[in-house]
DNA sequence: ACCTGAACACCGTTCAAGT
DNA sequence: ACCTGAACACCGTTCAAGT
């Protein structure tokens, strides 16, 4: 993933080579005060969300928050800690809805609720897909998932299983809407159209079908299957 | 994803600062011959599969090559077109059921081979699922696949959304099955299992569902319900 | 307790030079 | 055509030291 991005040597001129005042010795910037986890967090969410995953690094963000890189190292001990912090700022607030609505409908909401999260961190989602939850945030929260799942009146085992396959299907298509086919050329010598008109008659026939405007029916047509199945499921039980 | 493995500092030493003929001056290796496109690919992605994606570089992987690092560039000159050279080992080599048995059959065995195909490279896994498939070999696997779709005999624009509404399953699954829960733990600072027993109830009770030996059955019941929506959707068209 | 600078072991990549 | 070594601009992280 870090690898497809070109390296673009820019200069950037150490800040602390001539300092503005440019008095006889280096002056230093001043003593940086008043970080924590939560400012450190929010900005890198949003370095994230303006100039992608392979920005963030202790030394950019330190920049963006006008301190030293090492200083963030007394709040996230390591870059896993401030993933883990990153993701619970997102995850965490998405919504699974509370008891009132036919059960069914809870669960399409909720998955729709899931896949405008992702949207709305486009660059950041690649990075939750291959993440595993294990903050105390993550695991509430696949708890409460669960739990709507529980409330299906399935056996354990069904609705583990069905919690998972939902999970698969979201997964995949926020995976897909954010890093997919969609998103522009990422290897590194792109079939032309031209190519593809001539060699992948398939492809061609259906490539108006996977633009953008199609995203969202694509999306609720594989909501609607599971739904439907689960459904039926449901009435058998 | 490359940021959560610690970097050991273990010194290895440089190979030409005393070789072993220890001559007056530094002896070369002997220049090394015989690369090609295909060994270096396959060298790498049995780097991936033994050491994980993180321990590929141009310099390990020349190491395990005899070569050196810049050799590698004649054959490959980004690190993205080895990527796609990898991927594409492995994504080509995925068996696309042709005609013959019944249709639905046909879908199942397809997802079936996807699955098998993440499982035998679980390592390499996640960065496939957030790469985009735009090499030669890449777009002509997706067109057979499509194919596949188009055969069911559904309209352009269902045949196209219902490639990708599986695709989306089975990414999601695969990378559950390969990066997920069951991996262990992947957070900095992992819920401790007493942690989740008190405060997460839905989760502590449905925990023996989510190891390895539940994932085919919860897998099975996930496309069983994709594919009967899709067998009734087939009926009404 | 919180912040900093220098240093270390890595990266991908460029370049000029060897064979 | 193919292979190499030195160098550059980055990384994450450690450490000893400052306030």
């Amino acid at each position: 993933m870090q690898a497809l991005k070109k390296r673009v040597s820019v200069k950037r001129d150490d800040p602390h080579k001539a300092p503005k005042g440019s008095g006889r010795r280096p002056r230093r910037a001043a003593y940086h005060q008043g970080l924590s986890r939560d400012t450190i967090a929010a900005a890198a969410l949003a370095l994230i969300d303006r100039d992608g995953l392979d920005a963030l690094s202790y030394r950019r963000l330190a920049e963006a928050l006008g301190c030293e890189a090492m200083s963030l190292y007394h709040y996230f001990p390591s870059k896993g800690h401030l993933t883990d912090a990153i993701i619970d700022c997102v995850f965490g607030a998405l919504e699974v809805p509370l008891p009132g609505p036919p059960w069914i409908e809870r669960v399409r909401l909720a998955a729709r609720n899931y896949r405008a999260m992702a949207l709305g961190h486009p660059k950041l989602y690649p990075l939750m897909a291959v993440h595993r939850m294990n903050t105390v945030i993550g695991v509430r929260k696949l708890d409460e998932i669960i739990g709507l799942f529980r409330e299906g009146g399935f056996d354990d085992a069904t609705a583990a299983r069905l919690f998972r396959d939902v999970g698969y299907y979201l997964t995949g298509a926020a995976l897909d809407e954010t890093a997919g086919y969609a998103k522009g050329p990422s290897s590194a010598e792109p079939v032309s159209d031209e190519a593809i008109a001539r060699d992948c008659p398939n492809l061609a026939a259906v490539a108006g079908y996977f633009k953008p405007d199609s995203f969202a029916p694509t999306f609720e047509q594989g909501l609607d299957l599971l739904l439907e199945g689960i459904a039926r499921l449901r009435k058998k039980a």
